[in-house]
DNA sequence: TGCATTCTGATTGTATACATTGATACCAAA
DNA sequence: TTTGGTATCAATGTATACAATCAGAATGCA
């Protein structure tokens, strides 16, 4: 039943954390509602072992909440946690390029930022967007954001942001998916990429105070448009991570 | 040999977490060293499996880093790594006090901050301050910050900041103890005190920027003072999560 | 003598059996 | 009918046995 090709590059444990995690994702399972080992052995096709230790990283992750009384359910969001949960994630990208404006950023580290700049940069130019465009988008942003937590070169600050940005709604894809939901979808991209040069320029010049601010109002454009995306309720089955909203 | 006092109100696993953590911040595990199962095993008196699950929670927590070939090994830091730790929980708890702040708290939500506030003044007006002062200062100080944090009212900054607090010398005791080693101790308490009514009375008063600022500054005070601490390596046995530094 | 290779030992990763605990349903008594 | 208790059962927590893998040492060959 279970497939039985065994892939022998990756351990179960993180066989089964990957295939619980998408079980969440998926919304196959709802908020709230307790997963049993049992079942989750049936599903992955590992032992119970695995399944145990995919279990507590999930609920290290942010994704499963321990019951008291033993086992693991599926955590529910409101949307307040995860317009928190966007403002956070700002906060502390903010701090690092902080970190990388304050402590010096040779050119040749910047290099690839540019470049993914540019990148981006033919891409919104295109009006209207098309598809193919959007979806490299929303890979260039994360990679843009991604080369900027490295810049600040602070491994307790990058560590964090990562667990900020393990809540599938946190991530970067996340705020630009939510933004394709409205009709002013491009404008908003372009302000966004408007962010996106502001930081580079000023952590090339030494600017902590503008580079933080400029991240910060970043998550606070992405905040605002997902809420407004989620008042419309339009086209959110682009996010399936919004599965775990509970409450408004 | 090891103690069979099955203590039946907590779990195998939380004992072997406990265990392994005390054994790391004590120093008798040096930053870099490999700690096998076994070893724990015999340490903690606990089975393989509670012990496995310990070793992937401590990883989680940040103390113990995994080894690509298997197992895993007492995470090291260097100095910048402590106080950039520092200064990002004092962002974090800056966010918390604007949340607080710009939400509105209620004078009952309030009343248990300004008291702990009322104790921790009889304790500063001290002059010297007494030892069993001081340690009433550490706790009461611990206190301070964790209601703060818990006025934010938001679940997923709350976990955030515990996370950013669980590295040993990153929360706010940890603060203090540093300072402690230095000889303008006194003049320190009292500042930050300052602090500590300023971002009260902001929250009180709905001002979000000043609550958060005067977070930021309470941090990077207390990230200056361990700056200082460690150039004059006086006291700082008072910290024994200091053993997990390696490099300057 | 130096380097590569293989073998061996130990340690981790996985599977499963056992123990214990929490939940639920049923029955009896008030 | 409701409440209390008990018994049963299922699911988790724990222990241990087995398998696979990695590191290190010893040996053989160049």
């Amino acid at each position: 039943m279970a497939e039985r090709e065994t892939d022998r590059s990756v351990s179960q444990t993180v066989r089964a954390q990957l295939a619980l995690r998408d079980l969440v994702l998926s919304g196959r399972l709802r908020p709230g509602e307790r997963i049993s080992e049992l079942q989750a052995v049936e599903i992955t096709g590992v032992s119970r072992t695995p399944v145990r230790m995919a279990l507590v990283r999930l609920e290290e992750e942010g994704l499963l909440e321990a019951i008291p009384s033993g086992g693991f359910m599926v955590k529910a969001f409101s949307e307040r946690d995860i317009l928190d949960s966007i403002e956070l994630r700002g906060t502390l990208e903010g701090l690092g390029a902080r970190f990388a404006a304050e402590r010096g950023v040779s050119s040749r580290d910047l290099e690839p930022l540019k470049e993914c700049l540019h990148e981006i940069e033919g891409l919104v130019r295109q009006d209207p967007i098309s598809v193919e465009a959007f979806s490299s988008y929303v890979a260039l942003n994360a990679r843009f954001h991604a080369l900027l937590t490295e810049l600040s070169r602070s491994p307790p600050l990058i560590r964090q942001i990562d667990r900020a940005s393990a809540l599938p709604f946190a991530s970067p894809s996340a705020f630009v998916m939510a933004q394709s939901a409205l009709p002013e979808a491009r404008q908003i991209l372009l302000i966004a990429q408007d962010h996106h040069r502001v930081v580079v320029d000023a952590i090339e010049n030494r600017e902590g105070a503008r580079a933080e601010a400029v991240m910060r109002e970043h998550a606070r454009l992405a905040a605002r448009n997902l809420r407004l995306a989620l008042r419309n309720r339009t086209h959110l089955d682009l996010l399936p991570a919004l599965a775990l909203i509970t409450s408004g």
